[in-house]
RNA sequence: GGGUCGUUAGCUCAGUCGGUAGAGCAUCUGCCUUUUAAGCAGAGGGUCGCCGGUUCGAGUCCGGCACGACCCA
């Protein structure tokens, strides 16, 4: 700790000497020629010779990540826009004073550097300065050059020390801003319009989810982050916006883990005068277009699996079921659609549950334990019990199911779409049951939303919605093993 | 919530059987004008996560707590 407080004690010293040498060590800006990248991709196929005879004159700027002083000479690593150039200074070409200035330098100093171009003896693209800037002091000192950072406590509290060290990482994020990117493009290209609905609800609807409560003083309310942006982009789907689509934050207040963070960003799109069928084939054209964009292809290497986007399969749930079913004799659909069976399938399957678990929930179950696990390559599961779809349209010819799919991708619950239902009347007894089950504890099930019903009760088209989890879909498309790693800054405990 | 592992210098780590703290990098001083994990010579730097216990003696053994990672629910 000590040694801590002298070594910023010692910078802080280096700081008054650079003031001292005449130079503002916070100034203002700086003009550049080339950043980092820019000088390493156009002159990284130059010859020293060619260099040379064309003396490219530069001007940059980056972060001193190495520094290797000879005396009266000295080399310094660069690092700027994701990427590293050397910079070579000799007294006799920078002057006295300025070489000064350099031998002040400390390892994560930003600095400016003017010079020309060269190769060295081993061929290494170079700076040689003829003019160095100050531009503001590291105090403290960088992570490890060898071994990098590699504690991911301090990885993601101080995420920007990660991004300095980890080339990776930086990469990752890079490819998350791209993927939403491509997103929008993608909806934007059919004629969707991006709105933004309330992150603070007086009612936490459209999910089954616990809610974190806050509170309005002036309103003297309370108040609910959202769980999901669904019944405000349903009500624009009334108020005549065809499509519209939100990518945002939603808030759950449950356990963190490598799947789970208590916020994360979701898409939700709604499509008017289409179903869930058409947001399949939607989804599959949508992914494909992102994952070619921003990986070159459509095969993506995820925990150890290649990953085809070229092909997406799909399942009913109950096929899903009987088809990755472990013993010789699947279950019959007679045996899965029947609650009466059902629970004598469940236990044969050697799993525990509640007495009174509906036939919904005990499908589910059964759905995680069997199928979930074995769908790495890109699966829609469709037809969900409509007892777990509050919000969905059912099946015509059977009720008991919901025109309802989910995308697996990875292992990973990617997206999660239906055909919305449009009929009050339904959506009042759907939500009048889940107010029952709420009053039984279960507290993940819907509240009545009156404000809702009354939309409805206006008129809204047939329409379909799905959203998409992009933390879960970046964590494929970047090979990450955890939600964490394609968040910048994820939720921690606090440090005591 | 349960289990396993981890926490030692600024960073990455070692630390034997319980005997009074180590390396490399970083820092500081000196030398060094094509180095690149630059080099050479020297110096400084520690609440061994925290609290308690056992012991003549604890980084090391025991218990609790905190934080983190992984696995399970």
């Amino acid at each position: 700790m000590g040694d801590k407080v002298d070594l910023i004690e010692q910078r802080s010293l280096k700081l008054e000497e650079i003031r001292k040498l005449g130079h503002d060590p916070y100034p203002h800006r700086y003009e550049l020629s080339h950043t980092v990248a820019e000088l390493v991709h156009e002159f990284s196929k130059k010859s020293g010779q060619e260099l040379e005879q064309e003396e490219v004159s530069v001007q940059t700027v980056g972060r001193l990540v190495n520094l290797r002083g000879h005396g009266k000479a000295g080399f310094a690593d660069l690092q700027g826009s994701g990427e590293r150039i050397q910079i070579y200074v000799r007294q006799d070409r920078v002057g006295q004073e300025n070489h000064q200035l350099f031998r002040l330098f400390d390892i994560g100093d930003i600095i400016g550097c003017r010079g020309t171009l060269f190769r060295t003896k081993t061929d290494e693209l170079t700076i040689k300065a003829e003019q160095l800037d100050f531009l503001a002091k590291g105090l403290l000192p960088l992570p490890e050059k060898w071994h990098g950072l590699s504690d991911v406590e301090i990885r993601y509290r101080q995420r920007y020390l990660d991004l300095m060290a980890n080339r990776k990482v930086r990469d990752i994020f890079i490819r998350r801003g791209r993927i939403i990117s491509e997103i929008r493009n993608f909806l934007e290209s059919r004629g969707y319009l991006e709105v933004e609905t309330p992150m603070m609800q007086p009612l936490a609807g459209g999910a089954a989810a616990r809610p974190f409560k806050t509170f309005h003083e002036a309103l003297n309310i309370p108040l609910f982050l959202r769980i999901a942006p669904e019944l405000y982009l349903k009500r624009l789907i009334v108020g005549g916006f065809d499509r519209v689509y939100e990518i945002n934050r939603s808030f759950r207040n449950e356990g963190i883990s490598t799947q789970h963070n208590p916020e994360f960003t979701m898409l939700e799109f709604y499509q008017a005068y289409s179903d869930y069928q058409d947001l399949m084939n939607l989804t599959e054209e949508m992914l494909q277009t992102v994952v070619q964009a921003v990986t070159g292809g459509l095969e993506v290497q995820f925990s150890g699996n290649s990953i085809d986007f070229s092909k997406f399969v799909r399942y009913s749930m109950i096929e899903a079921i009987q088809k990755f079913w472990k013993e010789e004799s699947a279950p019959s659909t007679e045996d899965l659609c029947r609650h009466e069976q059902l629970g004598a399938v469940v236990q044969k399957a050697g799993l525990d549950f509640e007495a009174g678990l509906n036939w919904g929930k005990m499908l589910e179950l059964l759905f995680e334990h069997v199928v979930e696990e074995h769908l790495i390559q890109p699966t829609f599961i469709y037809d969900f019990p409509t007892e777990l779809s509050p919000l969905s349209k059912t099946k015509d010819e059977d009720s008991r199911f919901a025109e309802r799919f989910e995308l697996f991708i990875g292992g990973l619950e990617i997206a999660n779409a239906y055909s919305e239902l449009n009929d009050p009347e339904e959506q009042r007894k759907r939500f009048k049951e889940q107010v029952e089950a709420r009053v039984r504890g279960d507290s993940e099930a819907h509240e009545m939303d009156e404000d809702y019903l009354k939309a409805l009760q206006y008129g809204m088209p047939p329409t379909a919605g799905e959203g998409i989890g992009i933390d879960r879909l970046t964590m494929v498309l970047t090979d990450s093993d955890s939600i964490r790693e394609v968040i910048l800054f994820p939720q921690l405990r606090p440090k005591s």
